[in-house]
DNA sequence: TGTACATCAGTGAACGCGCGTTCACTGATGTAC
DNA sequence: TGTACATCAGTGAACGCGCGTTCACTGATGTAC
């Protein structure tokens, strides 16, 4: 009540849904999947319960809209990481990126989102996964298929092992180096191997 | 109602927490762990919907037990497959063990869980994770934790990858021809390398 | 062998909760003339 | 520039739901004597 914010907020809010998408990101990273619900999403966002239903058809769509603002940060990181770094930072990057979004990457991967349903998620994610393919293929040559989806494989799976606390050496050592230590200790079986 | 199962149940049920644990079991792998509650239990098991609570404190207790229970049988798959085939045999069992149960195998690495919370579910999540230490030490030379690391990151970023159905080119292949050749596609760096 | 009684393992009713979603509404905005 | 009106983006009340959990209970079991 009161002067609560900054300015009384306008009946009309001007940009709810990117508001909406905000609350129930933070919602998703600081209190997790479970405590994300249209409602609190809507409370965090200062509007009524039902506000949220002007901009997204239902909470499903809300879930895939986070997700693909998901992917497209996650596809645009690791493109940056590449540029800057070749396949071995794009390999730290993706793993760096579970880590500093874990909901949300455990989100973005998660069966029950059928990515195939909404368009935009299903655009994201395809370009994040393109993006993937491509540099994977770019660096190993054509025909080495499988070394890429290990390689894919071995990023994912650390992920997913640092982020269920299941490697008490990463925070001894501290994660960074140990990812690093961890992704060097592989070595793919193709011919034009060998990191720049 | 009237003579439905076999016999006509008696008022003690003589193992109602194995029927509870059982029916919860199917619910998890069947209708996944959002369909899995207390009382959904406790109906496919045919009991009232608070008999649960003679045998299990509250649903965590239900999930610690359910991931103890998984644990358990993963643990052993892990081991018999290490024995009859050794290092590389235990990862594809690994993700074999993945894909046959793939609500139990996300219920035991969520991060939700908390393992040291539940006795059982401690002993049977050290025992599992203890014996793949110890096979992979044991394997690659005591000053290989690196290698070890990512071995298992690689099973279980597999694991992951198949189970949300990232890797198209699985179905087409067949699984476990699919993962032979993800699996040898990599090397670890290491002397004593080369799987049986 | 029989009986009294404590204990155990179920039952059914009830609680309060937050949820997703729908409904009829109202305040604000923009546009045609 | 002013005004009528359609449209848009919010509000608040209400719905039905399944959930976890608690309570007082009752039927069955086992044990001491």
């Amino acid at each position: 009540m009161s002067t609560s914010s900054r300015r009384k907020r306008a009946y009309h809010h001007g940009d709810l849904r990117s508001s909406i998408l905000r609350a129930a990101a933070e919602l998703l990273e600081k209190q997790g999947i479970e405590a994300l619900s249209v409602r609190a999403a809507a409370r965090r966002a200062e509007v009524s319960h039902n506000a949220p239903y002007r901009h997204f058809p239902g909470k499903a769509a809300l879930l895939a809209a986070l997700a693909a603002d998901g992917f497209a940060r996650f596809g645009a990181e690791l493109a940056a990481a590449e540029r800057a770094g070749g396949l071995r930072a794009r390999g730290e990057a993706y793993v760096r990126f579970a880590l500093a979004n874990p909901q949300h990457f455990c989100l973005m991967f998660s069966a029950g989102l059928k990515i195939s349903g909404d368009a935009d998620l299903r655009e994201q994610a395809g370009r994040a996964f393109g993006g993937l393919e491509q540099a994977i293929s770019a660096h190993s040559g054509q025909e080495a298929p499988y070394a890429a989806i290990a390689a894919w494989a071995l990023v994912h799976g650390l992920s997913h092992l640092l982020l269920d606390q299941k490697l008490a050496r990463a925070s001894r050592e501290g994660v960074q180096q140990f990812v690093r230590s961890v992704l060097g200790a592989v070595r793919f079986t193709v011919p034009s191997q060998r990191p720049a």
